[in-house]
DNA sequence: CATGGGATTGACT
DNA sequence: GTCAATCCCATGC
């Protein structure tokens, strides 16, 4: 998982008719705290345990819902959060979606742009509505996770380098290219 | 069945 | 910089 969440850099995810470039992810195992597997299986973290390939879509805060990619055999309960893209196709239903402001930069944000929602958990990320394709490997920059509360000292973030779609604050090193 | 927390965002001081 | 919004679900009585 921890080589899946780097080449998951420069994949392209599509979404109806819009579709974003992966700039940046973030690494969950169910090993430490912070991930939702580390409590085991419950109906909410069945997806986490189950094939690799799918998403797992679930509300935070009660507003956004967060997009990630399982990974790891079956049984193993490991995830990929997708936090950034790189909008592809679709801008103008994403502004319209989004309204004002950037479209892509956080994982929230993300998926309101796409129209991703609760309803496409435990969906099939190759032949599902949400889809993942190869693209371009991108050189990167490791980071600390964002915004979590527990292990968040893990440097399991992965943002690429020269991305300026990347969520804030940025890591060391990544020296945003010129807009 | 009641309660509390969270991998976020945007608005406000 | 601080803070509230808001809902699914895990946990405990």
């Amino acid at each position: 998982m921890l080589d899946v969440a780097p080449d998951l850099l420069g994949c392209v995810v599509t979404h109806g008719e819009t579709a974003g470039v992966i700039v940046e992810t973030e690494a969950y195992h169910f090993t430490e705290a912070a991930c939702h597997a580390h409590i085991g299986i419950t109906p909410r973290t069945h997806v986490l345990h189950g094939p690799p390939g799918t998403a797992y879509v679930y509300r935070s805060y009660g507003i956004h819902a967060l997009l990630n990619a399982v990974c790891e055999a079956e049984g193993i309960g490991a995830a990929v959060l997708i936090r950034a893209l790189e909008p592809l196709h679709g801008l103008e239903e994403m502004r319209a979606r989004r309204g004002a402001g950037e479209l892509t930069n956080g994982p929230g944000k993300l998926t309101q742009a796409l129209g991703i929602e609760l309803t496409e958990n435990d969906t099939s990320l190759v032949s599902g509505p949400i889809r993942i394709h190869a693209g371009e490997r991108l050189p990167y920059v490791t980071g600390v996770r964002i915004g979590i509360t527990k292990a968040a000292e893990l440097p399991w973030r992965f943002c690429a380098i020269g991305s300026r779609d990347v969520s804030r604050p940025w890591p060391p090193g990544l020296i945003p290219r010129a807009a």
